[in-house]
DNA sequence: CAATAACTTAGAACGGTTCTAAGGTTCTTG
DNA sequence: CAAGAACCTTAGAACCGTTCTAAGTTATTG
């Protein structure tokens, strides 16, 4: 069993942010483990329950810095609130509207045919598609 | 030449809403003209400049009432702000994220294939795809 | 025309997010 | 390793889009 502790140190240099004990605790709630799709909020609660003293302007810090080095990707799918996303790789989402979940689907597993071309004068910078479901 | 002047009075009645002097104004500047996507803030503007006086809090109940109504739906592209799409069939959206605009892409032009089965216990509401671009 | 129900509105409140400015931590350099 | 510099964290205020409150107004009904 080896390699089962990432040192965030490391990558967290490499984003060319101190690795203070903050955003050591935030990468680790966030990035050991499987992808997660968290808020501030929810991570704010997270990352206090392993008793690290974060706050929760730090919260929001961190996630705007992570998702600037490109570790995150932020997620719009609901009024009022963004989510970070741990997945930066191409995929889609399902969104559970009744309960605010959402769930990653692969981008390979969907085929998007016949796009229009994009308006005189933009170039394309992504496809998100969303599928909306209620429980 | 002859309906090019909706009685608005009509649908505001058949959607169960008083056909106050403002809803009506909304009604027009929203309704009157091609399909329209606006926030509260622009169409606050826009209503505005007609003189006929209208409070934002009037613009937000309007544009909640008639999202409710089925007249408008409701687009979710950035975070903090929402916009109101008075095309309410099918369809998806370019987003051009430099300068907030929205555009319309009929959804019969695109094939989107093999999405995966949604999540156990939920059922379909929307497949929203939004392309997104930049200048 | 009342009488009533529905509506509009100014301003307060709210909730998520960002900002400010003061103290603390991490890094660099010698 | 000490000290300075750069960077970071934080409480609380501010901000901004949206919703709520409560008081006056308007539309509808008979
Ligand atoms: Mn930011
Ligand atoms: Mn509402
Ligand atoms: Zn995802
Ligand atoms: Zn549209």
């Amino acid at each position: 069993m080896t390699g089962n502790s990432p040192d965030f140190t490391v990558s967290l240099r490499a984003a060319g942010l101190r690795p203070t004990r903050q955003r050591v605790a935030l990468a680790r709630v966030l990035f050991e483990g499987g992808h997660r799709h968290v808020t501030a909020e929810s991570l704010h609660a997270e990352v206090k329950a392993t008793r690290m003293p974060v706050s929760l302007a730090t919260v929001y810090n961190t996630l705007n810095q992570f998702r600037e080095a490109g570790l995150l990707r932020e997620v719009v799918v609901a009024p009022g609130r963004s989510y970070f996303d741990t997945n930066t790789g191409h995929h889609h989402h399902f969104f559970v509207e009744t309960d605010g979940e959402l769930h990653d689907f692969p981008s390979d597993e969907v085929t998007i045919a016949g796009l229009p071309t994009p308006p005189e004068g933009t170039k394309l910078s992504r496809v998100d598609v969303i599928v909306r479901v209620r429980r």
